[in-house]
Order: C-alpha cells, then sequence, then structure tokens
DNA sequence: CCTTGACCTTCCAGCAACTGGAGGCCTTAT
DNA sequence: ATAAGGCCTCCAGTTGCTGGAAGGTCAAGG
C-alpha cells in the first residue's frame, strides 16, 4: 500500500503519516522507487493511534499504549493506569473550562450588547482581583 | 518600573512580559541604561491580559479586547459577541472532552486491572470502527 | 575601588502535533 | 509525448510561552 491509500484507510491525513514515521511512531518499508509501503500491521497501528488520539492521548502515551499492545508479557494495569491517569487529565480540564465558562457566561449575561461603551465584561477584566478562581 | 517589579504586581513571567512586548501587544518605555520602564497603564493592560487569558481568550482576542477597552467609542455589543463566540467555542471543547470522559471511563472500568495481559482498553483500541463518535 | 549578587539585556532553541507549500521525481493513461 | 496525479524531501509556520547562554548594569558591602 501506498501512502495515500493507507491514509485513506487509517482515516489519517498523509502529513500525518508521514510526521509519524519522522518522529519513529511507525517503520514502514521503502520500495525501489523510495515511496513508503505499508502493510496490514502499519495500518493497524495507524488505526489505533488514531483511535488513541481521539481519545486524547498524547503522541508519547500512544507510544506507550502502542508498545503495550505489541508486548504480549505486559498486564492489563499498566494500560489501567495510563488510561486512568490520562482519564484524571481529562477531569482536570473539564474543570478548568467549566470554572471559565461559569465566570465568562455571567459576565457575557450582565453585559447590555447595545450600542454604547459601558460594559462589565471589559470592567471586571481591568479588575485587579482574580476574576477565575485557581 | 523595571520588568520584576511590574512581573509581580502583574502576577505574570518576566519571559512573558518580554514576549508580549515581541508580538506587539505591549509597547513599554525604555531607560538610558536600555532597561524597559513600565508605568501604571502598562501594568494595567499586563494584568487585563492576564485576567483574559485566564478566561481563555487566545492573545489575539486579548488583542482585540484590548483595543476595545482602549476605545471609548465601542459599543458594548462588539465585546459581547467576542465573549460570546470564546464562550461557545469553550462549550464545544467541554462537550469534546465529555465524549473522551465517557469513552474512556468506560474503558478503565472494564479493565481488570491485574497482572493478565487481557485487556478491553487495547481490544478497543484496535477496533476499526470510531470508539469516540465525531 | 572592587567584588559580589541580583537584576536586566538579547538571541537562540525547543515544546506538541501537525499543516502548508515549493520544487522535483514517478507512474499511468491518453 | 505529455498531462494529471501521487509521491518524495525540506523548510517554515502555527500557539504561547519557557529555558538557557552570554553578557551589561546596579546597589551594597568590604
Amino acid at each position: 500500500m501506498n501512502i495515500g491509500q493507507v491514509a485513506e484507510k487509517a482515516g489519517l491525513n498523509a502529513k500525518t503519516i508521514r510526521y509519524y514515521e519522522e518522529i519513529g511512531l511507525i517503520h514502514p518499508d521503502r520500495g525501489l522507487n523510495g515511496y513508503r509501503e505499508f502493510g496490514e500491521p502499519d495500518l493497524h497501528k495507524l488505526s489505533f493511534v488514531r483511535q488513541a488520539r481521539q481519545l486524547g492521548f498524547s503522541i508519547d502515551e500512544c507510544r506507550e499504549l502502542s508498545n503495550l499492545y505489541e508486548d504480549h508479557q505486559r498486564s492489563s494495569s499498566d494500560v489501567k493506569i495510563l488510561a486512568a491517569r490520562h482519564l484524571a487529565e481529562i477531569d482536570v480540564k473539564i474543570s478548568e473550562l467549566r470554572k471559565m465558562r461559569l465566570v465568562l457566561a455571567d459576565l457575557v449575561e450582565q453585559c447590555s450588547g447595545d450600542e454604547r461603551p459601558n460594559c462589565p465584561i471589559l470592567d471586571k477584566l481591568s479588575d485587579r482581583k482574580d476574576i477565575v478562581s485557581k
């Protein structure tokens, strides 16, 4: 398979796949013409990584997950720990965004949004006091 | 005020402030010794930007907000539109994270997390079917 | 007067994870 | 023979900083 075809099947951009090779995530063969040649295992790995990326895992975490996948001696606890840690990070992000959202929604609501210059949003941003609790 | 002092008061890193100057967000004076000299207006602007950044506004949005702040002819609707758009983006992010969270929490729960290699998390990542609905 | 240490300066590099474009080779069909 | 499309590499840019190196400045103490 050439890169275009594997990109299509894996649901990834060809550029992204080249990048993944560059950072050593995959190691496709090369044909005599210099073209990358992908086999089923490559396709599988790319698809695997895409799924993990969609769950928000970093590239390094994808690498770890992929290594665990290929290691038939792994213990599922290693995978679970990795996933649970990531889950916790997602929870942190969600709660940060929710904090922002709370403040922002309040500000937006208070702003009349008419042609007059008076604006509680700008007033609040000007306030030296922290607007978002840390 | 020198950079250290204004950094302290604005709650920002000196490096960050230099960066903000580099990208034209602020324009502090310079003393004869080449040191940046910050006045109250600079401090205010830096503090303003910090607040906006904490609400998740991009640097460019901070620039716009800052321009609106300084424009006494503004209409509050311009500010409100900007803020509402950002609020909508936050909502998108939150819902994306929640989608991930749902799937991931489920996977983590299903994984026994013991010393055996069998792992539903890896199995699911290996699945060609989209794990996260787009 | 000299040194020490804290502060300031610039410039360069790097992070994450791609994405876009230029310039050029390869393949396939007409 | 040529045109279209796919592939190649290399370089640069994105966002918002952060770290470090090499060096100038300033204030206090000996």
